[in-house]
DNA sequence: CTCGGTCCTTTTTTT
DNA sequence: AAGGACCGAG
C-alpha cells in the first residue's frame, strides 16, 4: 500500500510529538501500522518498546494483524507476547496488564495500594448489585428513592474526575450527594474486601501506580514510543496516564478526529486535544484529509451535516473516488413498511449476485432492531444482531463465570453470593442474610465462613448441610483448576453441579437448545487459552472475558446481514449502509434536543453513521410508528434536512418494492400474536438466525393435525391462503403463518 | 424457610 | 430476557 506524502510524513516522524488529524477512512490504520514497521525495520527500534493504544478490541486485533504482516511474523494471540512484538491493545487491556505486572513484582503495602494480584473485574451489573445491597442493607434506604443506577452515575463521574470517596465529602451540595458520599465510601470498602475493580478503577488505579516515581520510571523506559488512536474519545484519567508515560521521551503520536467523538457520556472529553497542544507546543501537526473509501456523494452528504456543528473545526474531507448513486431516502408510511422495504432491497440486491454480508443496518438504540428483524425473517434473510455485551449478560454465562471467578479469587463475594444457591440448594435469602451478618461482624471472607460453617449456629441445619455439599464441590473444582485448562474446567463444572439440567428445566426444546449452545460457545471461547498453563489460562480467560463484547465475535466468513447501533459500527465500513428511524426524538434522541452539546454529539453520530458507507447509503424513516406502546408521528429528523438536497434521491415506494408487504400489513395484527413474539425472542438468542421454514402451503388443509416444537400438536381450524388458525388443547386458538412457522404436517 | 409460580417493568449510546 | 414483588404450597 503506497502512502501519500502526508501519510509518509506521519510515518517517518518518530522522535517527536505528533498530532495526526485524520478524518474518516483516511488510511490512518495503514499509516500507523507502517509507522510501526518503519520504527522496527528502518530505525532498529526493539519491538517491545512500542506501545499502541486503540479504543476497541477489534481495532487492536486488526492492528496486531497488520503489523505482524508487515514484520513477516505470526500474529500474536493477545497483548501478552510482548517480548518480540509491540504492545497493541485497548486502554483497558493494557492497563490491566500493567496493573498485574506491578502487583506481581512489588509489595502492595510498599505501593500503598490495597489491590492484590488476583483481582477480579466487576462489570456493570456486578457493580449495581453491590450498590443495591449497600443502599438497602447498610444505609437502610429505599431503593426506589435512591436508584442504584443513579448513584452509580454519580460515583463514576467522581472517579473519572479523580475524586476519591473521602474527598467526595467536599462535593456534597444536595441530599442526593449526601447519599452518594455514604454509598461511595461503603462501595470502595466493598471493592477492597473483594479485591475487585470496576471499569473506572482500571484507569484510576493505573494512574495511581504511575504516579509513584519508581514505577513510572520502569514504564517510561520500556515504552519509549507511544501511539494513541481515537484520542478524541479519551477521558481525564486516560489523558493523564498517557501524559505521564510520554513525559520523558516525548515520542507520542495521537490520532484525533473531532467529527467522530461520540463517547462524552463515558466522560470522554475532546478538549483533551487542547491540553495536548499545551503539553507539546512544538508538536508536528499532520492532516490526513483524503478519504479512500466512500464515494463523493457520501462524503459531501456527511460534510453538509457535520458543518452545522459550531464546535467543529472547519475542514473539507475529499476523495478521488467516483461519484456514484445519490443518497437514497425512504419515507415509508409506517414502521412495518420501512422495515419491509429495506428487506426487499437487500433481497433484490442479493438476487443480483450481491452478498447478504454487503449490507449493514444501523440504528440509534438496540431496542430498534426488532422491527427490522421481523422484516428480514419474513424474507428468509439470514442476519445477526450485534448487541453491546449481550452474550456475557446471559444468566447461564454469568453463572458459570461466577463459579470460575470464585475459584480464581475466593474473596469475590459478589460472585460467591451469585452462585452459592445455583443450582438451588435450599440456601435462600434468609440464609444469605445470616451469612452476610456473620461476615460483617467478624470481617471474614465468605470462603472462611463456609469452611467452618458449623460455627454459624443461627443457620438451619438443612442449610448448613447444603453449604457443606457446596464446599465439597468447590474444593474439588479448585484443585482441578491447577491441573486442567479452563475449557475442561468449565465442562467439569457443568457436570459437577448438573448445570444443564438446572438451566433447561421447564424450558421448551428450542429455548433449552439455545442455552446449551451458549454454554458450548463459552467453552469454545475458553479453549483459545488451552495452550497456556492451567492456572494461567483461568486468569487470562477471566481477564479478557471481562473486556470482550459481542462485536468482537463477529465472524467474517459467514454470509449474513449485520445489525447494530451506530456507536458499535464505528470500527467498520460496508458497501451498503442503511440508516434507519431518522426521526426527531429518536435520532437525534429526545434527550438531546434541548442541549446544544448533546445535539452536536448526536450530529457527530450521524456523521459516523453516514461515513460507514462505501458505495450506497440508504436513509429511512416512517411517518407513523408504534413505539413505546403508542402510535406516534415523529417529525423528519433535522439531520436529514441538513443534507444537501441535490445529493438525495427519494426512493419511490412502488407496488414492487412493497411486494408481499402490502398484503401482510393489511393483516398486520397477526404478526403481533404472542407466539410470534416468543418465537422472535427465542430466535434472537441464537448466534445466527437460521432462515425460517419454507413450508409448502398446499399440503395443509382444514382439520389437519400439525406438530409444533413448542406447543406439540395442533389442529387447523381455519385456513385462509397461508394464514392459519390452529387450536391447541390448553392454549386456545393461535394464529400463525404456516409457510414460515416451524410446523410439520402429521 | 425455601421454592416456584404469576405479573409487572425495563433502556441511549459501551470499554 | 431478567429482576423484583407477591403469594401459596411444602
Amino acid at each position: 500500500m503506497q502512502l501519500n506524502p502526508k501519510q509518509e510524513e506521519a510515518k517517518n516522524k518518530i522522535e517527536w510529538p505528533l498530532l495526526i488529524i485524520a478524518w474518516a477512512w483516511s488510511w490512518k490504520t495503514a499509516t500507523l501500522s507502517q509507522r510501526v514497521n518503519y520504527m522496527i525495520k528502518e530505525k532498529g527500534i526493539v519491538p517491545p518498546s512500542v506501545m499502541m493504544v486503540t479504543f476497541t478490541n477489534k481495532a487492536a486485533s486488526e492492528m496486531r494483524e497488520r503489523v505482524a504482516k508487515t514484520l513477516w511474523v505470526e500474529t500474536p494471540r493477545s497483548i501478552y507476547s510482548r517480548w518480540n512484538f509491540p504492545l497493541i491493545g485497548t486502554f483497558h487491556s493494557i492497563w490491566i496488564f500493567i496493573l498485574k505486572e506491578v502487583l506481581n513484582n512489588f509489595d502492595s503495602e510498599e505501593l500503598a495500594i490495597w489491590l492484590k494480584k488476583d483481582f477480579v473485574i466487576y462489570d456493570e451489573s456486578d457493580k449495581l448489585s453491590v450498590l443495591k445491597w449497600i443502599i438497602k442493607n447498610e444505609l437502610h434506604l429505599n431503593e426506589k428513592e435512591y436508584p442504584a443506577r443513579q448513584i452509580a452515575f454519580y460515583i463514576s463521574n467522581a472517579k473519572n474526575a479523580l475524586i476519591s470517596a473521602k474527598a467526595y465529602e467536599a462535593e456534597i451540595d444536595s441530599s442526593i450527594k449526601e447519599v452518594v458520599f455514604k454509598t461511595y465510601l461503603k462501595y470502595e470498602e466493598n471493592l477492597r474486601q473483594n479485591n475487585a475493580l470496576d471499569f473506572d478503577d482500571i484507569l484510576v488505579k493505573t494512574l495511581w501506580l504511575l504516579r509513584i516515581p519508581k514505577i513510572l520510571d520502569i514504564y517510561q523506559e520500556r515504552y519509549k514510543y507511544l501511539m494513541v488512536d481515537e484520542y478524541q474519545d479519551t477521558n481525564a484519567p486516560q489523558y493523564e496516564i498517557v501524559k505521564l508515560l510520554a513525559a520523558k521521551y516525548r515520542n507520542l503520536a495521537v490520532v484525533w478526529d473531532d467529527s467522530q467523538s461520540i463517547y462524552s457520556w463515558r466522560w470522554a472529553d475532546m478538549r483533551n486535544i487542547i491540553n495536548f497542544r499545551k503539553d507539546y507546543t512544538d508538536a508536528l501537526i499532520i492532516k490526513l484529509e483524503q478519504n479512500y473509501r466512500s464515494t463523493k456523494t457520501i462524503i459531501s452528504g456527511a460534510n453538509s451535516v457535520i458543518k452545522n456543528n459550531n464546535s467543529w473545526i472547519k475542514k473539507e474531507l475529499w476523495t478521488d473516488n467516483n461519484t456514484w448513486d445519490k443518497i437514497n431516502y425512504i419515507e415509508a408510511p409506517d414502521d412495518k413498511t420501512e422495515a419491509s422495504i429495506i428487506a426487499w432491497i437487500i433481497r433484490d440486491w442479493t438476487e443480483d449476485g450481491w452478498q447478504y454480508a454487503d449490507n449493514l443496518l444501523l440504528y440509534r438504540t438496540n431496542a430498534q432492531s426488532r422491527q427490522l428483524e421481523e422484516a428480514l425473517m419474513i424474507k428468509n434473510i439470514p442476519y445477526r444482531v450485534i448487541w453491546g455485551q449481550k452474550f456475557y449478560d446471559r444468566k447461564e454465562i454469568k453463572d458459570l463465570l461466577g463459579y470460575l471467578r470464585v475459584i480464581h479469587n475466593s474473596n469475590d463475594a459478589v460472585s460467591m453470593k451469585r452462585i452459592i444457591n445455583v443450582p438451588t440448594r435450599k440456601i435462600g435469602a434468609k440464609s444469605i442474610e445470616i451469612l452476610d451478618n456473620y461476615k460483617l461482624n467478624f470481617e471474614l471472607p465468605y470462603l472462611q465462613i463456609i469452611e467452618n460453617i458449623d460455627e454459624v449456629e443461627e443457620l438451619r441445619p438443612a442449610a448448613r448441610l447444603s453449604i457443606k455439599v457446596f464446599w465439597e464441590i468447590y474444593n474439588t473444582l479448585r484443585e482441578q483448576s491447577n491441573k486442567i485448562v479452563v475449557s475442561e474446567l468449565i465442562s467439569h463444572l457443568v457436570k459437577a453441579v448438573q448445570y444443564e439440567e438446572y438451566i433447561t428445566d421447564g424450558l421448551s426444546t428450542d429455548e433449552a437448545q439455545s442455552k446449551k449452545e451458549n454454554i458450548e460457545e463459552l467453552i469454545t471461547v475458553a479453549s483459545q487459552y488451552n495452550w497456556m498453563d492451567p492456572r494461567e489460562s483461568l486468569a487470562q480467560f477471566l481477564e479478557e472475558v471481562a473486556l470482550i463484547t459481542d462485536m468482537d465475535t463477529k465472524d467474517e466468513r459467514e454470509d449474513y446481514v449485520t445489525l447494530m447501533t451506530i456507536h458499535t459500527s464505528k470500527w467498520l465500513e460496508q458497501t451498503r449502509v442503511f440508516l434507519t428511524w431518522l426521526e426527531d426524538g429518536i435520532f437525534p434522541s429526545f434527550r438531546s434536543v434541548w442541549d446544544v452539546n448533546a445535539l452536536e454529539e448526536e450530529r457527530r453520530l450521524m456523521y459516523v453513521g453516514m461515513t460507514r458507507a462505501r458505495e450506497e447509503l440508504y436513509i429511512s424513516r416512517a411517518k407513523e410508528r408504534f413505539h413505546f406502546w403508542d402510535y406516534v408521528r415523529n417529525p423528519e429528523s433535522r439531520f436529514m434536512k441538513e443534507i444537501d438536497t441535490q445529493l438525495i434521491e427519494n426512493y419511490a415506494i412502488t407496488e414492487k418494492s412493497l411486494g408481499w408487504t402490502s398484503i401482510f400489513s393489511s393483516v398486520s395484527s397477526l404478526w403481533w400474536t404472542s407466539d410470534w413474539f416468543s418465537f422472535w425472542w427465542a430466535s434472537t438468542a441464537k448466534k445466527v438466525v437460521k432462515p425460517l421454514a419454507n413450508n409448502d402451503v398446499s399440503i395443509f388443509s382444514m382439520w389437519d393435525k400439525v406438530a409444533h416444537p413448542k406447543f406439540w400438536n395442533w389442529i387447523i381450524t381455519s385456513l385462509t391462503w397461508e394464514l392459519a388458525e390452529i387450536a391447541f388443547s390448553s392454549n386456545g386458538i393461535k394464529k400463525m403463518n404456516i409457510r414460515i412457522a416451524p410446523v410439520r404436517k402429521l
